[in-house]
Formats: structure tokens, C-alpha cells, sequence
RNA sequence: GGGCGCGUAGCUCAGCUGGUAAGAGCGCACGGUUCACAUCCGUGAGGUCGUGGGUUCGAGUCCCUCCGCGCCCA
């Protein structure tokens, strides 16, 4: 006797259970492994490098799609029988990290600059141990299939043994060097960021006008700028070579306001002379292009600016003022002394900072940097020449565009939690030692008066060895040699170039090799209405949250069927509740399933005979498992979800369940067969389904395992039960034998009968619990609807008592009505509830649209299509018309 | 300024290499408690696939124009 299960999927139930005995089969662990006896290199493995969370992160929806998408294609690979590794780890994430311990610590009355670096570099060790592990937590909720033996950190020993070779090789070939370049300065974070972690927003800002004079005469040069404390370290004023209006000024000098200093005028083509005033004034040490242009011109750089933003001994009057107080003082200031011309409301373009939001400061600095050049050409060139592959195809193209102006990449930054830089400096010859393992002495002059760079390596530094470190770079260990280079990299497009493109660069460079070949780039999830979520709009969805309303299942089902490659995804609670539905019915569509091995015998008597039903849900199965690998090869994971969710409920639940109903009632080896139909379809579904929705699919798999085995040996599948779904095998396409395509004909000629029949009954209002009288004239297919008459009094409430079946047309009548299915026509009594009128209105409504589709096909049929499209699609519109015209004619007849 | 994406039913979105009067979920209307499921079942209404052109026997699908929205880079 089969257990009976709830009546209700209970995910909160099962979920952590299933979790906890997978891991605990080892079935998370490659199925080949280098650490187990037995390896064979020879076999190929599927590998992925998980995106490293944030350490002290907490569960958000990115996390949710790109544990859901790299899940389903670990689980596909892993039915597939690849030995699948899937390796998981986190990110020191020095900038975030250090913030929140730097929060935590003044909410406790102390301060990071209170502790010095050693002490509060155990607060933040304190720190990640005690939060460090919440994130993997939530990502294992997630049912993600990691192998956790192999989890990795980036400030693990073995990854900063990774960083330090990366650095010292790279110092070595000349690509890292140290010097005052312009960087993007944090003033909140007291630290240099990248270009990638500035974004630049919209504002209204304002444009001020105001006048250089010339030295030693009344003239004067009016100029504008976004940002008036930047005049203090103004260094020369810039008009372009052919403006005739400062021509003559050109090689003079001009007065900085309020400081006094003299600076040049020169000519330069940058000079835009529609903008403004058609006079720039070029401040090297605060603006980019001003640096360039400083550059060009040899002109010294003058940084006024101390690290907190406020202004610093080269302001003069204005030292220690914050830089905005320093704008509007020296402005008034100007003003008072004449110099200012007008204010005009403007769009500025603001550079915030990606973490804090505050303002950056453009600033000369002394910082390392990358020369990235040489690695950025073997980077482009790798997908280029299709090493690499990035889905969806479009993303190549912003790939190239960035990877061709590639910028020097400065990787110090001022903070303490991060990799050390591995650089010492000697306080006697001044040189540097830059080495692999931490030295005592200058290499240079021997001298013990070293000391090492106080500043940390970018966090991306670290992330982009990810895909080797972890496996154990620069150790030739069994694992690199094995799993890499990896498979598919994947996740959202928002760090194509923050992570993707320094992996790609780095993996060329330290390995020789690509270190995955194919990115797969999934888009940003929206609120419903496509707005970000953010906690200031209160439209965040916490994953966590929908979990434990709506299940696992639900929301990965949700993520991987919503989404396109590439496109953002609005996520709505309804979606999810939809999916949840879906869950439930899977679970209860197996309930049914199961109760019903127990009335079967264990074995048929004979030989099977397949009803129209049997054959048409094998034939509509055989055709899902040829679109769901073809979608699967091609990363069509949402269509092919969306197939399968299809196929299940409408077709699998919706029909043959029911008519299974009435099979199974009859008994004997009608009922086995039925039964074994309804096993294998629902097997194959469960193992198509399984990387979506991993629980529900596993828990009822195993019920149906189970059930099946205490039932009848017959009913397994080829090649017998395997230990588990997530190592079950994966269905491969079931090749076509010819007759398929007339058994979904068939099937789909009684649904097309039953249909109308249930139409006609709502439509007249016929009470559902009513069971009509009904004829059938089925010419032809006579045979096919006696064998379906069952089917037609279940599903259509027909009496049994009063169906008839002829082959023989039917002669028109006033007291029924008429449905006309060619090839087959239906007849009610339908006497008192519907008048003649009404009916010859119905009718003559049908022919109207038979003659319009008669019309429409013998259009096209005449049309060049006949010729020049391909025979079978002709053949197929000529059946289409000869039907459209038998329909005609019969509905003809019955009008009289 | 350069590039990319989106615009399909009231809402949220599918629609692969172009194939012949467009699909799903939700919502809506009507009707349903008998033995898998009311997290359900049945029936139905609802779209000139943003605009205008082009290629083609055939275009939601390819090309161009324009309009609207969003994003990336400078």
C-alpha cells in the first residue's frame, strides 16, 4: 500500500531535508575526482567558478538568478553523467567590508584610526567569522549544488599566494608600476577607486562665468567652470589655436584670481569654442582632461586638495575649508573683487561614488597602476577569435568596445582589509623590493630598514585569478590540472568588465589558457513595474522572504522561466505564486499517479495495445524531449522550462490524467499499461524539471521510485532506478519513428470534439452535473472515436446511454445542434434550450468564417507562394483548404 | 557624441535559424465541491505585434526611418 502523501506540497518540509542528504550522498562532489581513487583524467568535466558573494552580504535577488541559472546547468551536466564541479566561495570585498566594521566600531565609541591597522584588522577576522558564513547559508537555501570541500575566500593563504605571484609576475614583465597619475579620489572613503566604481549622474549644477586678466593690462579672458575652488590650482588658461577672439592673447600671461599666481595662455585644439566662453582654464591636477592637456603643454599641476577634500596649503586663504565652503567663499570673494561675470543654471554631469555616493575628486596621486595594454590586446583577441563565447551574442560588442580603450587600471587602495601590497621601500637607497615572500632585507643595499606599502590591492585584483586561485594557482595541484580551464562563467552583465574582462585577461596571461569557454550574462532584476530596488523606494523583494512564503522551487522556477539572456527581469510576487501553483500541481498530479500503482497488477498478460491517448502523449513526449535538449544545447533554459511547464499541465494533467482515470478503471492490462504510461511521462518530467525546481521534483521522485518498485519491476525505467534524481539520468531525445505524427492528429480531433461540446454546453448554460444525449457521425474515423467513447462521456458529460456513433452523414434537423469538426460532425438534442433561429445563426456564422478561410487559401494557393514556397508547407495549406471546403459544404447542408 | 536593449492582450512577459489569419501567467466575465489538486477544473472576452518604408512567394521575426522608454561608454 502506498503511503499517502499531503494533499498539499509542503516545501518548508522538504526543502532543508532534501538539502542536508543530498550534500550528505556526496552528490554535490564530482562524480570524477583527482582526490578519489579511481580518477580518470581522460574524462571531460563541467566546471563553474561561482560569482564570489561579499562576505558580510547579505541574500539579494542577483544572488538568487545567478545561483538558480549556474544550479540548473550543474544539474543538467551532472544528469548528463559529466563529472560537474561547481566551486563555491566569497570575496573579502575590502571597501564594503571595511565600512561595515568601520560602522560598527563607532556605534561602540571607538574608531578604526583608534585600534591602528593590526588591532582593527582582528576586528574585521572577528567580523567575517561571525557573519561570514550567513550568505553561504543563504545560498545553499537557494538548493545550490556546490561543492562545499572545495569553498574558497580570497584572503584565503592559497589565494593570497595567488595574488602576491600575479603582482611579483607582473611587476617583473614592467606591467605594474608605481607613480602621481590622475585618479578618482574618495574623499568619504580616503581612497582611490577605479574608473568602473565612478558612475556620473545628472544634475543641476551651475556654470560660472568669470574673467582672467591679463597680466600687467586691463584685458582680461572671460572663462567658465562647473567647479570654481579648482582656480587655486589653476596653471595655465587654454584657447583654441584658430579663435580669433584670443589669438593675440596667446604666450601672455594671466592672474589667478585671488591668488595671485601667473599662469600661461596657451592654444590648444581640445579647446571647445562653442562651449562657454570659448576659454578653458586648465587646472592638471584635478581634472582628467586638464591633465592630459597639462601634459601637452609641460605646465606644472598644482593639487589643492587634501585627502578629506578640504583645501589644502596651496589654497592660501582658503586652506582648510571643505571644498564646497571653498567654492562659494572664493566666489563671493570674486565677486567683491569685480572678477565674476554671471552664474547660469547647468546639467552637470557629477561623479559619485559607486559605493558611498558622495562626490569624487578628480586628483594627481601617487598609486599603482596596471599597464594593460598588452593583456587587454590577448583579451580581445580571445573572443575575438571565438575561444570565447558570450551569451546573449550582443555583449561581444561592449566587450570589444571597452577592451579597445582599455585605461592603465589603478589597483592600490587606502585601506587595511585587502591583500597587502607586496612592496617594500628602503629607507637608506630608496629602492623598492618587490617579492614573493615577505623580505627582511633590501634586495638592493642589503639594509633591514624596510617597510612595506601600507596600501591593499583592489578587491578585483584578487577576483580576477578567481577561476584558477581557487583551484589552486600558481600549485600545478590535481584539481587545475583537471577542472581547468572551467566551462561556463556566468553571471549578470552589470560586471562584464569589472570581473568578467579581468578574469578573461588574467586566465590568458598567468595561465596561457581561457579560463572558461562561454559567459553567459543575465540581466538585473526589477521591481514589477521595472523600477530598481532599492530600500529608499521600499520595493525590495528579499528572496529569503518569497522562500519561505512560496518555496524554493517557486522563485528559482520564476527567475530561470521569467528571464531572457541578457534582459532585465520584472519580478512579481504573482509570478512566483503562479510557479508555486505549478509545484503543487506536479506534487499532485504525482499523488494521483501514485495512488493509482496500487491497483494494478504487477504484471499485463499480454502484449500492449496503445489507445489514441497512450500513443498521443507518447508522441507529444517524444516531442518535448526533442525541443528541451535542443533548447537546453543552445542556453535556452527559460523556453525550455516554459515547454515542459506547458506540456505537464496542459497536456499531461489536463488530458491524459483524466482519460487515465476511465483506462485505469477498466482494469486488468489496460489499467497496467495506462499506469506504466503515466510513470514514465511523469518521470521524464521530473527529470526535465529537476534543475529548475530541484525539491519538489527529487522529493516526489523519490516517492514515485519508491512506490514503483513495491509495485512491479515492469514500470522502471530502462536501465533501472538510480540512487537519486539529482544523479538520475538525463532524458535524451527519443528518436521519431513515423508514427507520431498521426497519432497527435488523431488525439487532437477528440480534443477538438470535446472542446466544442463543452462549449456549446456553457454557452447554453447546460447544468455541468447534466449528461446530454449526443451523435457522431465519424465517417472515416470511426474506428478512432469508438475506441475514444469512454474518453467522450467522461470528459464531455455525455450519456452513455444515448451516444451514438455512425460512420453515415447525418441528416440536417431543426431540433439539434450541429458541429461541424471535419472530418467528423456532432449532433445534440438540445430540444427547448436552444431555438432553431439562434442555431441558424450559429451555423451561418461558422460558414462565414470557412468561406473566408476558403477564400484566404485559394488566394495564396493562386499566389506565387504555390511555387516558390517549399512543397510540404503548400501541401499542408492545400489540406488546410480542402477541409475548410468539406466544412463548408456540410454546414451548408445543414442550413438547408 | 558613440553603442546597446526594449516597445506584442488591462498588467507582467514568451515567441529559436522568417513559413501563413499571434501565445502564457495574472487580471476580467460566466459556470463548477464525485473519488490528484479551489495553490483546482471548464468555457469565454480581449491584440491593425510603437510609426512609416524596404527585402521576400511569405515579416512579430531581417534591413532602414522616425517616436517613446531604459541602460552602457565617452
Amino acid at each position: 500500500m502506498a503511503k499517502e502523501l499531503p494533499k498539499t506540497y509542503d516545501f518548508n518540509e522538504t526543502e532543508s531535508k532534501l538539502y542536508q542528504w543530498w550534500w550528505d550522498q556526496g552528490y554535490f562532489e564530482p562524480s570524477n575526482d583527482p582526490r578519489k581513487p579511481g580518477f580518470d583524467p581522460a574524462v571531460k568535466p563541467f566546471v563553474i567558478s561561482i560569482p564570489p558573494a561579499n562576505v558580510t552580504g547579505s541574500l539579494h535577488l542577483g544572488h538568487a538568478m545567478f545561483v538558480s541559472l549556474e544550479d540548473l546547468m550543474i544539474r543538467y551536466h551532472r544528469m548528463k553523467g559529466e563529472p560537474t564541479l561547481w566551486v563555491p566561495g566569497v570575496d573579502h570585498a575590502g571597501i564594503a567590508t571595511q565600512l561595515q566594521v568601520e560602522k560598527m566600531l563607532v556605534s561602540q565609541g571607538t574608531s578604526r584610526q583608534e585600534l591602528g591597522r593590526e588591532k582593527f584588522l582582528e576586528e574585521v577576522w572577528a567580523w567575517k567569522e561571525k557573519f561570514g558564513g550567513i550568505i553561504t547559508q543563504q545560498i545553499r537555501r537557494l538548493g545550490a549544488s556546490c561543492d562545499w570541500t572545495r569553498e574558497r575566500f580570497t584572503l584565503d593563504e592559497g589565494l593570497s599566494k595567488a595574488v602576491r605571484e600575479a603582482f611579483v609576475r607582473l611587476y617583473e614583465k614592467g606591467w605594474i608600476y608605481r607613480g602621481p597619475r590622475m585618479i578618482n579620489w574618495s574623499p568619504g572613503l580616503m581612497t582611490a577607486v577605479s574608473d568602473l566604481e565612478v558612475e556620473y549622474s545628472e544634475e543641476p549644477g551651475k556654470l560660472y562665468y568669470f574673467k582672467y586678466r591679463v597680466a600687467g593690462s586691463d584685458e582680461f579672458i572671460p572663462v567658465a567652470t562647473t567647479r570654481p575652488e579648482t582656480i587655486l590650482g589653476d596653471t595655465a588658461v587654454a584657447v583654441h589655436p584658430e579663435d580669433e577672439r584670443y589669438g593675440h592673447l596667446v604666450g601672455k600671461n594671466v592672474v589667478v584670481p585671488m591668488v595671485g599666481r601667473e599662469i600661461p595662455v596657451i592654444a590648444d585644439e581640445y579647446v571647445d569654442r562653442e562651449f562657454g566662453t570659448g576659454a578653458l582654464k586648465i587646472t592638471p591636477a584635478h581634472d582628467p582632461h586638464d591633465y592630459e592637456i597639462g601634459a601637452r603643454h609641460n605646465l606644472p599641476s598644482i593639487n589643492v586638495l587634501n585627502e578629506d577634500a578640504t583645501i589644502n596649503e596651496q589654497g592660501g586663504p582658503y586652506e582648510g575649508l571643505d571644498r564646497f565652503e571653498a567654492r562659494k567663499k572664493l566666489w563671493a570673494d570674486m565677486e567683491a573683487a569685480g572678477l565674476v561675470i554671471k552664474v547660469e543654471p547647468y546639467q552637470l554631469k557629477v561623479p559619485r561614488s559607486q559605493r558611498g555616493g558622495e562626490i569624487i575628486e578628480p586628483m594627481v596621486s601617487t598609486q599603482w597602476f596596471i599597464d594593460i595594454e598588452q593583456m587587454g590586446k590577448a583579451g580581445l583577441e580571445a573572443v575575438r577569435d571565438g575561444r570565447i563565447e558570450i551569451i546573449p551574442e550582443r555583449f561581444k560588442k561592449v566587450y570589444y568596445n571597452w577592451m579597445e580603450n582599455l585605461q592603465d587600471w589603478c589597483i592600490s587602495r587606502q585601506l587595511w582589509w585587502g591583500h597587502r601590497i607586496p612592496v617594500w621601500y628602503c629607507d637608506d637607497c630608496r629602492e623598492m623590493t618587490v617579492a614573493r615572500e615577505d623580505p627582511t632585507v633590501c634586495a638592493h643595499c642589503g639594509s633591514p630598514q624596510i617597510h612595506q606599502d601600507p596600501d591593499v590591492l583592489d578587491t578585483w585584483f584578487s577576483s580576477g585569478l578567481w577561476p584558477f586561485s581557487t583551484l589552486g594557482w600558481p600549485e600545478e595541484t590535481p584539481d587545475l590540472k583537471y577542472f581547468y580551464p572551467t566551462s561556463v562563467l556566468e553571471t549578470g552583465y552589470d560586471i562584464l568588465f569589472f570581473w568578467v574582462a579581468r578574469m578573461i585577461m588574467d586566465g590568458l596571461e598567468f595561465t596561457g589558457e581561457a579560463p572558461f569557454h562561454t559567459v553567459y550574462l543575465h540581466g538585473l532584476i526589477r521591481d514589477e513595474n521595472g523600477q530598481k530596488m532599492s530600500k529608499t523606494k521600499n520595493n525590495v523583494i528579499d528572496p529569503l522572504e518569497v522562500m519561505d512564503e512560496l518555496g524554493t522551487d517557486a522563485l528559482r522556477f520564476t527567475l530561470l522561466v521569467g528571464s531572457t539572456p541578457g534582459n532585465d527581469m520584472n519580478l512579481s510576487l504573482k509570478k512566483v505564486e503562479a510557479n508555486r501553483n505549478f509545484a503543487n500541481k506536479l506534487w499532485n498530479a504525482g499523488r494521483f499517479i501514485l495512488r493509482n500503482l496500487d491497483a494494478i497488477p504487477a504484471k499485463p498478460e499480454d502484449e500492449p495495445t496503445w489507445t489514441a491517448a497512450d500513443s498521443w502523449i507518447w508522441a507529444r513526449l517524444k516531442t518535448l524531449t526533442e525541443t528541451v535538449n535542443r533548447l537546453f544545447e543552445t542556453y535556452q533554459f527559460g523556453e525550455a522550462g516554459r515547454q515542459i511547464y506547458d506540456f505537464f499541465w496542459g497536456e499531461f494533467a489536463d488530458w491524459y490524467l483524466e482519460i487515465s482515470k476511465d483506462q485505469i478503471a477498466e482494469g486488468g492490462d489496460r489499467a497496467f499499461y495506462t499506469v506504466q504510461v503515466l510513470v514514465r511521462v511523469l518521470d521524464t518530467c521530473l527529470r526535465y524539471l529537476h534543475p529548475f525546481t530541484p525539491f519538489v521534483t527529487e522529493a516526489l521522485w523519490g516517492h514515485l521510485k519508491e512506490t514503483c518498485q513495491e509495485t512491479s519491476d515492469l514500470l522502471a525505467p530502462e536501465g533501472g532506478w538510480e540512487e537519486a534524481l539529482i544523479v538520475a539520468k538525463w532524458p535524451e531525445a527519443l528518436p521519431m519513428e513515423g508514427w507520431e505524427a498521426e497519432a497527435i492528429e488523431d488525439f487532437s480531433l477528440v480534443q477538438e470534439m470535446i472542446r466544442a461540446i463543452r462549449n456549446i454546453r456553457a454557452e447554453n448554460k447546460v447544468q455541468p452535473s447534466r449528461k446530454i444525449a449526443c451523435t457522431i457521425s465519424a465517417g472515416e474515423k470511426v474506428a478512432l472515436i469508438e475506441h475514444q467513447k469512454q474518453t467522450f462521456i467522461s470528459l464531455a458529460g455525455l450519456d452513455p446511454e444515448a451516444l451514438v456513433i455512425v460512420k453515415e452523414p447525418l441528416a440536417p434537423s431543426d431540433e439539434q445542434i450541429t458541429l461541424v469538426i471535419t472530418p467528423v460532425e456532432i449532433t445534440i438534442p438540445l430540444a427547448g434550450l436552444v431555438d432553431a433561429e439562434a442555431e441558424k445563426e450559429r451555423l451561418s456564422k461558422e460558414l462565414t468564417e470557412a468561406e473566408s478561410q476558403i477564400e484566404r487559401l485559394e488566394k495564396l494557393l493562386n499566389s506565387p507562394f504555390a511555387q516558390k514556397a517549399p512543397a510540404t508547407l503548400v501541401e499542408k495549406e492545400r489540406a488546410k483548404l480542402a477541409e475548410y471546403q468539406e466544412t463548408a459544404a456540410r454546414l451548408k447542408l445543414q442550413l438547408g
